[in-house]
DNA sequence: CTTTAACCCTGGAGGC
DNA sequence: TGCCTCCAGGGTTAAA
């Protein structure tokens, strides 16, 4: 599943390859995605030169002069740069060409999106699917203060305002347990309850969840590819307990726990991790 | 306002 | 080997 790390790391990857090159070609084979791709975008966006590739949560941003592509990996895309005349693999729904690579978007769940905002539209701060989205974590302004007020009110468990996204963007499914491991804080502690030293620690441990996932190439998931097409490095995020339930932490040998939470999986050590 | 559950989709795993 | 069921998950949306 991408989180933040695989999806800037496939934001380095094209904008390698694409920023200040004219877009050839986009071809659409698969419209159905998350919400159907626009019929008129590849006549949009045909023949334009990409400004700039950038990242806002997990959306990827592509600006060209005229306006703004989002594109979301969903849980199962990846965005793989290929030569041309490749062999078109199943799965893959769109493809951008430029003069000496092939951009291709895979997507085997389709839950990723391909949508246009254009210029006249406003800043694309303004769309919807951004507007609402949390502080990047390693924006400057992110600190503990920004996470208590944030958390504030909120009944819901921290590890589900985590996974929300509008205080904080960045901690998917798996980062978020990580994350609450290293802060040690049980994930079942009521948001608005986590104090300001607590949340001094989350702000650190996500932070450094998230940078070591990006060292690492940001790699968590079995079919991740990045965005030169190389295979990632799997698993090197060395999960403290995503995905470890019944075996011993890391830490004091206690059987790591998983619940359900909001109808996801939780992991956290039960000795480790405090309300 | 906050919170919860359903939904989109396919591949993989497990049962028989 | 094959068929069936169940499950995973990001994030939006409708409903409570």
């Amino acid at each position: 599943m991408p989180e933040l790390p695989e999806v800037e790391t496939t934001r380095r990857g094209i904008d390698a390859v694409a920023t200040g090159h004219t877009l050839k070609r986009m071809i659409v084979h698969e419209p159905r995605m998350r919400w159907p791709i626009p019929k008129d975008l590849p006549g949009l966006v045909s023949g334009h030169v990409v400004r700039a590739c950038r990242r806002r949560g997990k959306y990827l941003l592509i600006e060209f002069d005229h306006g703004t592509q989002l594109i979301h990996l969903g849980m199962s895309g990846s965005l793989r740069s290929v030569l041309h005349g490749e062999l078109l693999r199943k799965h893959d729904h769109v493809e951008w060409q430029f003069e000496h690579v092939t951009l291709r978007l895979h997507d085997p769940r389709r839950f990723g999106s391909v949508l246009w905002h254009p210029i006249n539209a406003g800043p694309i701060e303004h769309h919807p699917l951004i507007s609402k989205l949390g502080i990047e974590p390693f924006d400057p302004d992110f600190d503990a203060k920004w996470l208590k007020k944030g958390f504030a009110g909120r009944k819901m468990s921290i590890k589900q305002a985590l996974l929300a996204g509008d205080v904080v963007v960045g901690a998917g499914n798996i980062y978020a347990s990580e994350s609450l491991f290293r802060a040690c804080i049980h994930p079942k502690t009521q948001a608005s309850r986590v104090s300001l030293a607590r949340c001094e620690r989350l702000v650190i441990a996500l932070q450094s969840t998230l940078h070591d996932a990006l060292q690492s190439g940001g790699s968590t998931l079995r079919d991740y590819v990045n965005a030169t097409g190389e295979a990632g490095a799997y698993f090197t995020l060395h999960a403290a307990v995503y995905e470890r339930d019944g075996q011993p932490c890391r830490n004091c040998a206690t059987p790591i726990k998983r619940i359900v939470q909001g109808q996801r999986a939780t992991y956290f050590c039960p000795r480790c991790q405090k309300v």
